[in-house]
DNA sequence: GTCTATAACACGATAGAC
DNA sequence: GTCTATCGTGTTATAGAC
């Protein structure tokens, strides 16, 4: 009952979990006070307890809110090409657009931080074994049917390049939208606001063609 | 203390610092406490405020003593190429060399984890200004330097192009090279030990690979 | 210089009124 | 369901003995 939804109240505790995610992205949880999520929220500080349990609860509720659909958006993506394509081996662009376009396309805070993707590198800098494995159980699946299928497209290569290479892309791809003020980010400082990662099209265009080329670099 | 002089100890400060890095790189200096690195060190809890003035002058103490080595090294591996090259352009797989071995050669810990790459991770993980702009003006300078090359290397790309793909290599190295423990990581998991990003020179094989082929991309 | 003791404060969680 | 008040614990920083 705690940790279950309920429908009758859907309003305080969306608030609460909204609040935690756009928090929790931006400083990690741990950094994150339920005191700070309850005042922005405007609602009583135990209500964290009452429909989260904990804030642990709370973290909780929060992967399952984000991860889930970024794991399906990708698969659906991935499910589409498969059908297009059939026997056929699916061009690597295409896998790598089904692989990134997602992590791109997610929400934005209003200076353009992309929040899952802060989320997810909040939860990589600080390994805790209960969320790595979560995380392990929710992009599993859906990461070996990705290199599979790189692997039918790329057949020249081991398996272990191809698992190489499929974490350079992501490394890639995060990297550059992980700032939390595209305007004051790396990009935006190296290149003097040539380079805006808030354009999603110019971030994937950018993204692919860096990452599908170097997919197709010879064998070691 | 325990085997070599018991006098006045002038290496306290030194143990401290070592022992701060660690653990600043593990969890973040935020979530890392002075108490947890004087208990690991056997020094007193007031040590840290009496050699560094307080926590925040620890963690500047810290950077200083990983950042300027780590651009020191990249400078002086450009450095060795330009003077190799002349006036020619430098091949990009030299370049991109220069600029990613120095953070895959960087310190590691028993488990193998880098150590300089987690605590660049954290802190562009949870920007804070005073830290952002220390590490600007730390990495800026030769940043620059790295951009021209590439420029010159690779005269059809736009500048902003040039800086897309540098974020590109910098995100993809620092994305395989920012597990805690390599051996529980998520480049180990996908692969069941295929991938062993402890080893240096595996590592920069394919990366360079990789990178290097990115950056050949034709100009969009 | 080194250490103990403690000040001053923030945190998560919860008991209990309403 | 919602709220206030508070408990127990943890933190940084520092005053003052030696």
């Amino acid at each position: 009952m705690t940790t279950a939804t309920r429908d009758i109240q859907p309003e305080i505790r969306q608030r609460i979990l909204q609040e935690a995610i756009a928090r929790f992205a931006h400083k990690g949880s741990e950094l994150t006070t339920i005191r700070e999520i309850t005042q922005a929220t405007q609602v009583n500080l135990a209500s964290v307890n009452y429909y989260f349990g904990s804030k642990d609860g709370l973290l909780h509720a929060v992967l399952d809110a984000v991860l889930g659909p970024l794991s399906e958006a990708r698969a659906q993506l991935l499910d589409a090409a498969e059908a297009r394509y059939g026997d056929r081996p699916i061009p690597i662009d295409v896998l790598l657009d089904a692989l990134l376009r997602p992590l791109v396309k997610t929400a934005k805070t209003p200076d353009g931080g992309r929040i899952v993707v802060r989320l997810l590198q909040h939860l990589r800098a600080t390994p805790e074994h209960s969320v790595t494995s979560l995380l392990s159980a929710q992009f599993d699946h859906v990461a070996h049917r990705f290199i599979d299928a790189l692997s039918r497209t790329l057949p020249h290569l081991a398996r272990a390049e191809v698992i190489w290479r499929y974490e350079f892309a992501r490394g890639a791809a995060m990297h550059v939208l992980t700032d939390a003020d595209p305007r004051s980010g790396r990009l935006a400082l190296l290149s003097q606001g040539l380079c805006d990662n808030r354009d999603d099209e110019q971030v994937l265009a950018h993204l692919i063609t860096f990452v599908s080329t170097g997919f197709c670099a010879p064998s070691l």
